[in-house]
DNA sequence: TGACTATTTAGTCAAACAGTCAAATAATGG
DNA sequence: CCATTATTTGACTGTTTGACTAAATAGTCA
């Protein structure tokens, strides 16, 4: 259908990766109430500075946020709002596969895996 | 705003991870022609059908991808076909980074670094 | 059953990554 | 300039991950 170059690929691979760890997505959710800087993050999210300097570093290299200096302080805020939007799909995605899940097994809420039982007797 | 329990930020970030790997996408946009078979997702690939398979177990496990076996042979195919949404959704905001900083600065469309000069006066 | 094919798993290796502490850098105020 | 505070970076560590080969499993057919 369509033939896509592996840079480009690879960038989209980037971008995905960016989001794939918890203490990132756990940044974005508390940038979503505005900027903030690095130490009131860090402790907000009980790592150390130097941890989440590296992870919103990385978040603004793959324009995710943006920064801004005032005085000895760092600032940082959401560059671009769209990935609120991603979040919300693949919680959409996951919410389908419980409910699913659910209805046809019995109803455990947690610890997923419904891929034993399929066509062995 | 949102307090998100650790659980489900652990489930997006799995799910996110399922897409930062440039073979997955690869394989991904393989099934978008309709189901296919290991052997064959391998081939085109250019990787062992044991390192494929493993992808496509772990998609699967990940509600991606649902298996069909006949004979000997396995198919696999999108399950959630959303995924391409998500997948687009990146892709438009790859492409408007990349825009705006060609704007701006002058225009290598490959090995964008565009984070140095910023606002710092 | 045994040969054959297709897929999956086990075991291994090297690269990438998240986390830490400590040192380096940057900005401000005495 | 020196002290102070906030952020970033360097060096190191344990873990995860993507790839491979080789062995194990599953299904088909003579």
């Amino acid at each position: 259908m369509e033939k896509i170059p592996p840079e480009i690929m690879a960038q989209v691979a980037s971008y995905f990766q960016v989001l794939s760890e918890p203490t990132r997505l756990h940044i974005l959710n508390l940038l979503q109430e505005g900027e903030c800087n690095v130490g009131e993050i860090a402790q907000r999210c009980g790592y150390t500075a130097a941890n989440i300097s590296r992870h919103l570093s990385l978040m603004t290299k793959q324009g995710l946020l943006e920064r801004r200096r005032q005085g000895t302080t760092v600032y940082y805020r959401i560059a671009d709002p769209s990935v609120y939007a991603l979040c919300e799909l693949v919680c959409g995605n996951l919410a389908r596969r419980l409910l699913q899940a659910a209805q046809v097994s019995g109803g455990w809420p947690q610890d997923a895996s419904p891929m034993e039982h399929q066509g062995e007797p």
